[in-house]
DNA sequence: AATAAAGTACGAAGTATTTCGTAATTAAAA
DNA sequence: TTTTAATTACGAAATACTTCGTACTTTATT
């Protein structure tokens, strides 16, 4: 129980990304990473890291000059928080639609229909 | 080429789906429809559907008094739309993990997992 | 200590989305 | 044909999200 909803807003996550995949970093770095795709003031990434801040996504701690942001929720959580946003806005809550059409159109390799094949035979054997 | 990017809201997106699943409506029933959820005013619903119907996202013919309103965009296309997004957005386009995140959270049915596991079955045949 | 550089805080404008009230229109019923 | 009920159109307020300028604070350099 007492699952917090966690729901970043694109922008947000986009921050998240950064900082799950490269580690805690300061504003400088993640408004940096961001204008490799597209510009971004300095202060809308600054704004948008302390608003996160105090929603509770990313803490941060005082770092010489500045702060050192880092994320405070789960990548896994977020992923699941999204899955299940994805599955009951657009599949209909239908898991096997979402499957179906996630291996259909993505040339899944051999292994890894494998690896989801004994994964479904565990969670069948789960259920006596 | 020239796949246009459909990028419904939100609550856009809760209307196509109604109307994907139930068929073509007058503005009364998708309403009704959303209140078994939650209240939402008729005319909230209505605006959206005109300004849905704008944007192309749905049509409408005349039907006694009123509207019919019917979806313009194609349910799989939207689906898989969205789906890239979260799989290389969210899960580093690993198709797999994101397939055993869905089921191993969502108390997938029996039947579910037999559907799933014999679509599998089917994919590994056409890779011969 | 004075200056410069780096960083932060704050406020607010710009944009998109959601919501709904009210007035006008249409079609059916009386 | 008058009245009533259903439906639509319009406008605008309420909310949420994104963006950034400016002024303030802190730390390093001279």
């Amino acid at each position: 129980m007492g699952n917090k909803v966690i729901k970043p807003t694109e922008s947000e996550l986009e921050i998240l990304q950064i900082l799950w995949e490269k580690g805690p970093l300061p504003v400088k770095d993640v408004n940096e990473e961001q204008n490799k795709g597209k510009e971004v003031g300095y202060t809308t990434t600054l704004k948008l890291m302390q608003i996160m801040n105090e929603k509770g996504f990313l803490t941060r701690s005082k770092e010489g000059r500045g702060h050192v942001y880092a994320p405070a929720i789960e990548k896994d959580d977020t992923r699941q928080q999204y899955l299940d946003k994805l599955l009951f806005g657009v599949f209909g809550g239908s898991a096997s639609n979402l499957v179906m059409q996630v291996l259909g159109n993505h040339k899944t390799s051999e292994d890894e229909l494998k690896e989801i094949k004994e994964y479904i035979e565990k969670l069948e054997g789960e259920n006596v």
